[in-house]
DNA sequence: GCTGACCTGAAACAGATAGTTCAGAACGCT
DNA sequence: AGCGTTCTGAACTATCTGTTTCAGGTCAGC
């Protein structure tokens, strides 16, 4: 059993590294509710705030310094210090290395779960995106970009939610558009004003909402372009689509996932903010003006 | 763009990161005989060497604690620590995730932008699951699943749209489950049938909501069980929050991505149904009845 | 071989740091 | 309710930290 400099609360013996990531994971039952905002800030700013002073990480934790003594103690090191050493000699090795840290053991019931969920999100999100037509994608961005265009967002019963959150941000890029959220007059009324500078996007995902592609339809006969975002097994719109984006939805549990829809919807937000550039910039500026709580731009110093 | 925390002797106002390694490197020539023993000692165990005292490193280069401090001025450095703060700085950027690797280049608009937005998301999410607290989960998952209490579920101004997507669910796995979409009466009758068996869900991630935050306080006051999921720079209402689940919200965006924490939600999901298990199942089969359209069973074969 | 500039480290210093003590608070358990 | 246990932070302290001071040492140049 030869160093035992760094495998304090590691326990089994044959982990090499024994990361204190980890250690602080495992730990997190035995220790009590203070102790546990410690580990959580720990965790949250890894490595970082492992490095810094006590009383910095216990100002993190929102607790008081012999807290975060304690929580060290807990562990099973031997003082802040110790604590500090290992963290250290954790970056030395790793440095970058990225997914070191999810091991194999599996047991309790909670941890099973997240595992296979994480891995089956994870590999939905890749295939996703290796699958994603990128012409199609700078389509869709182009005609997103183009304000001359009347935009409508509809979306089915879960898919809902991607439309509303993109047509947030588009509203927060451009002018002219509009989510339809209920069936209804609102829908009718839309459909009368289409017209060959409308656009409208439509978010179907399994089960395919008879509603939503009954006015897709519709707009279509007016006259409007149809840029659908669905799933793999394509919504019945797609028949009528002019650009088609595809996301897988195997989800981890009964229901479909949202996650890699929910991702193909930022990417396509990224591309926006691109390529609306300035202008879309100063409509930030503005809208900023009115809104002292909304202030997106500061986010990257 | 003065940020005149950690770049001293950068120089050139060209490098994007400034790292410390370069730094030292290309300051090698104008150092003294010792000072370079100093420079080869740090280099030589980057970055744990600097990461301890002056004394340990003017040990490991064999030469006496001001030479050390002689050197970290020479680099343009204020004192010691602030060296150290540097290279904490450079660790955190490259241990978590590849997100400094993305500066500038870019050509074919689209694409490019595309690939960027793609590899961003993926890091966020892979991040945010590696500093998963899997303790916090099962916590969560199991007051989900106790249906002696009563649940409500708030979000703010984007993540809303998650309060929402979980209610959702729930609704189709348990009863007594209740979104509260906005501020005002609903909210108010909320608080005031607060207890100590309720239990509110609160999403809120930057920019944080001062009705959500306030609303939480009042349940939490009344007695309510609360679990928060918000981003790693954590939401005021962490304070008084039972359970508290991270995560990221790196974007390829000037806006915050908001994907780990939808998949965060529906890990959550999958494990409630797991959960839950057949009591969910008949109440699934039950809710179909009068729905057929909904057969969110049949999607795994 | 003397003089000046420049390194270099021993010793001393001021300030910050981790860790301890203790009293009050919160909690769980009959 | 009342008890004992556990938890938590304010105040304190001993220690260690980085830094400055200063004297001894090295070397180059006429």
């Amino acid at each position: 059993m030869p160093d035992a400099d760094t495998t304090p609360a590691g326990g089994d013996a044959d982990g090499p590294p024994a990361s204190v990531r980890r250690a602080v994971q495992q730990s997190m039952e035995r220790l009590s509710n203070s102790e546990r905002k410690v580990a959580r800030a720990l965790l949250a700013g890894y490595p970082g705030s492992g490095l810094t002073t006590v009383a910095d990480l216990a100002a993190a934790a929102g607790v008081s310094p012999p807290t975060v003594i304690r929580f060290t103690a807990r562990l099973g090191y031997d003082g802040y210090p110790q604590l500090q050493r290992a963290i250290v000699h954790e970056v030395n090795e790793g440095m970058g290395s990225p997914l070191a840290q999810y091991g194999d053991t599996r047991r309790s019931e909670g941890e099973e779960v997240l595992d296979h969920a994480v891995r089956t999100i994870q590999s939905s999100l890749e295939r996703s995106f290796s699958e994603l037509s990128s012409w199609d994608f700078k389509r869709v961005v182009r005609l997103l970009s183009d304000e001359s265009r009347e935009i409508r967002v509809v979306g089915g019963r879960f898919s809902r939610l991607l439309a509303d959150y993109l047509s947030s941000h588009l509203h927060l890029l451009r002018g002219r558009v509009q989510l339809m959220s209920e069936p209804g007059l609102e829908r009718l009324a839309a459909i009368a004003d289409a017209g060959p500078s409308t656009l409208l996007v439509v978010f179907d995902y399994r089960r395919y909402d008879e509603a939503v592609g009954q006015f897709a339809v519709d707009m279509k006969s007016r006259g409007s372009s149809v840029v659908l975002l669905t799933d793999n097994w394509l919504s019945p719109v797609a028949k009528i689509a002019d650009v088609v984006l595809t996301s897988r939805v195997e989800a981890p549990s009964p229901f479909d996932s949202l996650v890699p829809a929910m991702a193909l919807t930022e990417a396509l937000i990224a591309a926006l903010t691109d390529a609306v550039g300035d202008r879309g910039r100063e409509r930030l500026e503005r809208l900023e003006a009115f809104d002292p709580q909304a202030r997106h731009l500061e986010d990257q110093a």
